[in-house]
DNA sequence: TGTGCATTGATATGTTATAACAAGGATGCT
DNA sequence: AGCATCCTTGTTATAACATATCAATGCACA
């Protein structure tokens, strides 16, 4: 994989892309992408950081899009359903999906020290937690798999 | 690995095996497993489940042991960095760790129908995260990983 | 055109977590 | 013993994250 989000790129061509792709799922599932999902998802893609509920929706609201939690977390619920958007669970903050479309079992790596998210694959039944699961006789619905650290650039500047 | 959580066991022994390697753990390591501590971390151990603070602070409180979050959480702050319990990040709750002191990754198998928690290995620098960390320049310092699902028994009760 | 359903607006509240500061109590040193 | 230090606890207040509920709007399709 890439972990294109930590490395230098034309970020604007990646959002255009991915925005598009974001509304070709959509529109081939029938489902509605409104204004302020739409700008909610640009606002996670902006960058690649997770951003708090809160965080999107003071941009949300600064736009006259909406100014009450609900408002956030609706659009947030849709994205995060419709897999244009990902929960990190471990900051409780949410970051824009790079590869939409694709059904999958994301993993990330989280800079703990500009907040940076990239997002990786994993097969949760493969791994030895897939082997523990079988011998258990749990089955696996969803699986959470996060990585925190340093960025390579955060290592450079604060170690 | 085991996953004896979800197994019937004597949990009696189960807990006093735990409690002594716990205390031995302090004991060794200079930290004061004082009565507030000792006491959530027989609480978080009583079933093999995800507790909340307030969970927790409702029985601490109710034993006359603090009535303010803090105590809760400071005693879970404790209880985390000695390795003693483990956050689950998915549910923001706790669970006590059934084999402190082996230093390790631990990873979960959570189950959404009665909230048992069963504790496996990792190792993140192996996984396919890793490689892409390894491949981005990203140092690993802490991983979170956690699948949610069914356990045996639920899966027979409410499918 | 109207009926139904998804979406949005708005208020209120629930749940999880921490900041800040005062007070208590153990430890170690002289 | 006296005292300094540091870890721990008590308490108040508030921050941060999330959802329930109900009313109003608007789109979609018969």
């Amino acid at each position: 994989m890439s972990a294109i989000e930590f490395r230098d790129h034309d970020h604007a061509a990646c959002m255009r892309s991915t925005m598009q792709a974001a509304e070709a799922q959509c529109a081939a599932r029938g489902l509605r992408l409104t204004p302020v999902r739409r700008r909610a998802l640009e606002i996670l893609l902006s960058e690649h950081r997770a951003l708090g509920a809160y965080d999107l929706l003071a941009h949300l609201s600064a736009e006259g899009l909406g100014a009450q939690p609900p408002v956030a977390y609706r659009a947030l619920d849709f994205l995060v359903k419709a897999g244009l958007a990902h929960k990190i669970e471990a900051l409780n903050a949410y970051v824009g999906c790079v590869h939409p479309g694709e059904d999958h079992a994301p993993a990330f790596l989280i800079c703990r020290g500009c907040r940076s998210v990239a997002e990786a694959e994993t097969s949760p039944t493969k791994s030895r937690l897939g082997d523990a699961a079988r011998a258990a006789g749990f089955r696996i619905e969803r699986s959470v798999v996060e990585a925190e650290g340093l960025c390579p650039a955060c290592q450079e500047t604060g170690a």
